[in-house]
DNA sequence: ATTTGCAGAGTGAATACTCACTAACTTATT
DNA sequence: AATAAGTTAGTGAGTATTCACTCTGCAAAT
């Protein structure tokens, strides 16, 4: 049997993420997500086996549509330093979109609850980390960015300040365009990455 | 009557860290703390008010120590560079002795709990963000950091790869030697950060 | 004599999840 | 075309468990 999404499950993840965006972790309980579907909590099981599965389901659709967006920009015709900016560009734009996804990405709290989940979103970290070494290592190689330290050096400084800049935004209740500000910051590092 | 901070109370914020630090935020409940001090979930209430007021003491006490290590740094007679590096190493010293702390600096979840927990956090996190920015800007002005940005970027890089390495740290299960791990970090964002 | 530090047995609220059952719709058989 | 069988998506009332926290009582220290 092909494990396919339905429409109701996309429905549902989709509501897991309004929750877990307005009430934090805390706030995604089967009762709250039943509540926001408009039907019983029961009715949830008929969707998903148990609440971990929403989760995995929410984290799996954040993944493939990192990579599908990391992967298009990887492969086109520009050099590192425009791809640098395109990958950054193109995740602000979407979380802009797509806030609730944050917590995903920055939570820790989330992965107490299970080793799967905790795996999927390490592996999620890694994934990421790859593409952005993928384009620092051509960066290097094409004598555009600094080459006094390994390409996992300035990974780790630009994932860490896009982090720190997704998480700022959080707690700023989303008070800011994370658009503007997120280019300006990355912008910024970028001078320091060149060499 | 004065709020002092009984021998008792020390123990129990120790082992609410340990809690942390082992099991995560879901980890630190009443009946593991109870059990960890080896007495009855009642005489936890002996020595405080309820859970809010062991999260925010032991938040507190996190919050002294680093203030009061900052400001032997920023208030000693050495270069901004060097302030730099001192103040890392400091950290990651102090994290690698007390390593439970960490869910503190890090943890989204702890601020879902509670508006003063919440605001604890955002409060150290300003002050941790001050103190950098102090250095930076005496590095900017001895001409010794890049000035063509605002110190603020500067600090958001140095921040932003701090708290990615202590994650890193933390999903590794503590694996590996968080002191000379994180010092080379902070070193080779030093040359960048350099002009 | 009062306070301190604890134990033990409880509380209500919340949690994820299960159960038997039903109404509506689709498909297959006659 | 009419009936039978099966599927899907839902309800409402329950389950056991866990949570932070309280009440009463008791022994030891002050």
């Amino acid at each position: 049997m092909v494990d396919t999404t339905s429409k109701r499950q996309q429905e549902i993840i989709e509501s897991a993420g309004k929750l877990l965006m307005e009430k934090g972790i805390k706030g995604l309980t089967t009762k709250n997500l039943a509540h926001e579907m408009n039907f019983s909590e029961s009715a949830l099981y008929r969707h998903f086996k148990n609440k971990e599965d929403i989760v995995l389901l929410l984290i799996s659709f954040l993944s493939d549509n990192i990579n599908s967006r990391f992967n298009t920009i990887l492969n086109s015709e520009i050099n590192a330093e425009e791809k640098y900016l395109a990958l950054f560009k193109s995740q602000f734009q979407f979380f802009k979109t797509n806030p609730h996804f944050i917590v995903i990405v920055l939570s820790d709290g989330l992965m107490d609850n299970s080793e799967d989940i905790k795996n999927s979103i390490k592996k999620l970290i890694e994934t990421n980390f790859g593409a952005l070494k993928r384009i620092m290592i051509e960066g290097q190689e094409s004598n555009l960015f600094n080459q006094e330290m390994e390409a996992d050096s300035l990974v780790h400084f630009a994932m860490g300040s896009f982090r720190l800049q997704m998480l700022q935004w959080k707690i700023s209740n989303f008070s800011f365009d994370i658009e503007t500000q997120g280019l300006k910051t990355m912008t910024n590092l970028l001078t320091l990455l060149k060499k």
